[in-house]
DNA sequence: CGCTTACGTTAGCATAGGCTTACGTATTCA
DNA sequence: TGAATACGTAAGCCTATGCTAACGTAAGCG
């Protein structure tokens, strides 16, 4: 839970758990969308490997990043434990929303 | 958000942040309940109120600190959009019994 | 006024963290 | 087996962060 909030402050590791949410990418792939070195997001996806945020599979030379969203289950909790749930319903609804167009509104 | 996220990512602030989550405390009051020392107290209270995530109120001498949940909604949205509602409910869920627990049965 | 109380702030130190460059490693293919 | 590909890892640097000890400050009180 420390790991995955620790994770979470970097923007640079949030973009690359949005690349990696619904289809698992390269390495290479991921680097490509930033500026930093591929080695950078290697290491920042170590730190998310480390968080159990996201998930490895290795086929041949290349390594395949997911995101694993049950990894925000334990901060997510306690989030909702310290909002109380009246509050953190708006955020759910908001989330559901955005959840929901985006359902609506598959990339091409 | 990063500054939220970054804050969630010490123990011993977000031990701090239940603290003060139902009632307001003095620095003094809050730093007693930990083994540092109180300027670190000060310190971790200035993180968190650089994030949004507690108010203060002066009193004389003394300052009250209370948590302020509404800087926890960016977090708390942009992880129900990245986790899908659907998976999200159950954190919910989870964080409305223990709401819940907690309401029926209150500190004595 | 001075003293006390309850803080914040600073300096200084040690550790952690992010970045790049350079290098090591495993897999694939000719 | 040797070259190319796709990575991880290590070294080194710089900044950020958490801690303590010491000091500064504002309010209340005699």
């Amino acid at each position: 839970m420390d790991a995955a909030a620790r994770a979470l402050g970097e923007p640079i590791r949030r973009e690359i758990l949005g690349l990696v949410r619904d289809e698992e990418r390269t390495v290479g792939d991921i680097a490509a969308a930033f500026t930093v070195s591929r080695p950078a997001v290697s290491q920042h996806l170590r730190v998310l490997a480390d968080a159990e945020l996201v998930t490895v599979r290795n086929e041949g030379t290349r390594r395949f990043y997911r995101a694993r969203p049950e990894g925000l289950a334990e901060l997510s909790q306690w989030m909702t434990e310290m909002w109380g749930a009246a509050l953190n319903d708006l955020a759910v609804e908001a989330g559901r929303e955005a959840w929901n167009s985006r359902k609506e509104t598959p990339k091409k």
